[in-house]
DNA sequence: TGTTAAGCGAGACGGTACGTCGCGTCTTAAT
DNA sequence: ATTAAGACGCGACGTACCGTCTCGCTTAACA
């Protein structure tokens, strides 16, 4: 029966935030710079987004919306090609690099953020789920290989490279690391032969 | 002339900062709280760290202290020795974990404090550096391979684990992505033997 | 084709705004709690009184619906009448005492509300003026009194006790001040005698 | 131990609080401008001041700083002399005529600025009390005669006209009232002589 | 073995941002 | 056309910490 939320206003918080923390860092990020740049009042901010760490969730979101899900047919072009992607369209970026942990100190302290970060995790670990269970039906890794250790080994080497080390990411880098897990899990896959292949 | 800086001042106010964090977590760190809670002086505070992520920082650098370089013989047990270490000592505790992300936030935005975190990673990484290069004196992994490669790979997951995704980390998890990238390692290490093993 | 301004939206607007002054004091009013207790709209409320004060002045005006003017023959008589209603009827409740402040406040800055306030003063005072005149007409008090003096010297005590001083007005109170100012009138009547004596 | 609150920002705190009060109204009134105004940061004003409205009532205490207790031999030329003194300093500025309706507002809500009003007032009325016991062993006015009666009737009408019905005080209207209230107490002094008369 | 400069606790200071509240205006859908 | 509902821009509220700066007091190294 109200007037509905301003879509115009959402948009513009959004776009004004984005902007804030590529040039200043998530550090200068504030609701009152925010609002002052986008010309939405604070308070109408504050209608959007209950606290700054909501917004700043929604602002890393965007990040993230373009993640491909290649199907090339073997487990390291789907690598290939997911990694390439990521490390152009996102980590590359500095954005969600400089967003992340931001967004993890507030999860630590913060129930409710803890959940949205959590629905974020998931929508990016999504793509290398459905990979790895391409791959265990070629069986080309082992069919009992416990998920976790398949997202841990193939996107934990390039986001601790990113996030926690801070360092820049190179395809020497990624293809090394690629190297040695595909490797890894092919060895296991052979030694260790899942019923399809014992078939 | 003047008297030396009070070491118990020093001692204090780490003690206090430790105790906010496990008890409250980041969010709740606060210079004020922490001359609130350990009795010294918040300018006492300042004249020991020129500002809060400093002390975040010395507060974090506790939690490695106790970081060992075993030596078993074989890549695989020396891994599983530090991981073990690792995980009892550190991770598993949460603090570093509700920590890092506010460090490498802060430093994210101050130089300086990029400075002091460099160095913090930097005597976390080493023991890995020292088991990668004894294993490959042993020719059990490639004497080519990428020591950030290796580094990523073998420290990664589980960081990504921790710090990332927030999850615990349990021994099956540890076992798993070692069992992969270990196996990858060694692979790699016959198909492309190293000088040492060629001659 | 349009309907008619409910007045039941301001009836219940008015009450509600009376209920919240007595139960939580000036302090407490405001539009938005209004609207949420009487289930009339904001805007609604809006379009019945421009500006917060007025509903405001609304709101006390009722305090002085039922004032009288009695006529017992002489000044003591009437001024007993008049104040003992005053003081049953207004003061006592403590609503006018609370409301006439704010009031006063908001006609300091608004000319417009001062127009109302004037208004509302005025409906008080009449009553005084006409006792006055009477008074005068019977020879009881100087013919040339200044009205100004005569409404002072009458109201102005307990509504200076009232208002400004924040105390209860009993009735030797009103008594005593009554004592003094007709003494004084009476006095003043017989020394410097009216044109209507001296007839 | 600590440094001591600073003279000089509590000083040009209140000056600019006063100059806002003359310039733009009581209503206009707002910590922000004073801090804006004064250079004292906010929260140091806070510090002095634990809310809006004790800075106001500090602002309209200075007002009443000079008032006198004159001592002319008779009740009417002491009290000629004392409301010449107050309608000069005090009420002719408008300044106090526009604070004591905030004041009272927020003493109507707020005990603790209540007990501040309180005293407030009755530092006003001391000079009041001292002059009718003087004229009261003078045997001027009655003995029994109850003091707040007293203050009613000198005070009120003139308090009255100024804060209640906002007008200007002008010397013919202070001169009228006197006339009547003196003129009162004197008659009944004769007519119900006190003991220091009838000796 | 005083002296004295620095360290210390306490906390005031100028700031910035927080998240809340109320204002008065406006848009929308329903009646 | 009026209403209920509530979003909007605006601006002030009072709070929490930041990092800096006096204050007196205490204390260890030097003279």
């Amino acid at each position: 029966m109200a007037r509905p939320r301003s879509e115009e206003a959402r948009r513009k918080a959004l776009a004004a935030a984005a902007d804030l923390v590529i040039e200043r860092g998530v550090g200068a990020f504030s609701i009152e710079e925010v609002a002052a740049r986008s010309g939405v009042a604070k308070s109408t901010i504050y209608r959007h987004w209950p606290e700054r760490a909501a917004l700043i969730i929604d602002t890393a979101r965007a990040t993230f919306e373009h993640v491909v899900t290649p199907d090339t047919g073997s487990l390291r072009g789907d690598l290939a090609a997911y990694t390439a992607a990521m490390v152009r369209a996102d980590l590359s970026t500095g954005r969600s690099a400089q967003l992340m942990p931001a967004i993890i100190d507030a999860a630590n302290r913060d129930p409710e953020i803890a959940t949205l970060v959590d629905r974020l995790k998931d929508e990016r670990e999504q793509p290398i789920c459905t990979m790895v269970a391409r791959a265990q039906t070629r069986g080309e890794i082992p069919a009992d290989l416990d998920i976790r250790v398949a997202v841990g080994t193939l996107i934990g080497p390039i986001v601790f490279r990113k996030l926690i080390q801070r360092q820049l990411i190179d395809q020497p880098y990624v293809d090394g690391c690629l190297d040695v897990v595909v490797a890894g899990l092919h060895t296991l896959a052979a030694s260790a032969p899942t019923p399809h292949r014992t078939a």
